[in-house]
DNA sequence: ATTGACTTACGAAGAACTTCGTAGTAAACT
DNA sequence: AGTTTACTACGAAGTTCTTCGTAAGTCAAT
């Protein structure tokens, strides 16, 4: 167990990393305040202690710090894949997949795209 | 929105009540003590603080009061995988998915699952 | 009826999370 | 150069979560 999870508000944040890239605390910011309301110091306090835990790393060359997410989006994902399923599904996948299909906000258009979804990962990962 | 989103401590209490039905602390106790080492009176307040907020009730007609689930399984994962749809996907049901199938954990066998059980719900859930 | 075991109620403490205010420092602007 | 603006660092407060100790109530069995 390499990363602590991340909190809500750290989730946020990293998204942000994820798709604008290195970002200073402003950027962050930017994105995040029409949404959150939050304020400039509560971003620069959450990125330090983010830092601390190793979640981001920062470029210090400048005086306007620049943050960038260490932890990998996918590794992120499959941690909080993983903790969800040991936490509410026992393990077991195929009861997380179902839940998935029955939820009462699934489309049509949803479910063919899942459907589609493991057609083609059958077709690309054969193991 | 009517039930809060239980926390950990709070699930694995549920799941007891769930597996068991109505118990009593000492039930529940009985049940988590080897796995999490908690003591009885964690588990009482647990379940007094888990009866305000409406995610079970109890039945007082004896001294030894017995607590059951109100917050049902099925709506709690529903809860729990769209909050992670949410806070983690974006809301894209595809990617959880295809995270699931790709998760580094997949056996074949559970593959094999998660295709039969798309399947399945298919052909019986006509939309 | 006294003791002992079991139960509930309550308060409190420690940890993690989230938020912000204040102070100090660097940069930019006139 | 002096002032304003932007940024970092730090501390602290409020909240939730988890845990337990202690006190008080109930019940059964001697």
């Amino acid at each position: 167990m390499k990363f602590p999870k991340p909190s809500e508000a750290e989730l946020r944040i990293l998204h942000v990393l994820w798709d604008q890239g290195p970002s200073a605390v402003r950027d962050v910011l930017a994105k995040l305040e029409k949404t959150t309301g939050v304020g400039y110091t509560t971003i620069l306090k959450l990125l330090q202690i983010m830092l601390e835990k190793g979640l981001v790393e920062r470029d210090e060359s400048s005086h306007r710090h620049v943050y960038s997410a260490k932890l990998a989006r996918e590794d992120a994902e499959e941690r909080f894949v993983d903790d969800l399923l040991e936490s509410v599904f026992n393990g077991s996948k195929k009861r997380l997949v179902l839940q998935i299909l029955e939820d009462a906000t699934s489309s049509q258009k949803e479910l063919e795209e899942i459907r589609r979804t493991i057609l083609e990962f059958e077709k690309g990962a054969v193991r």
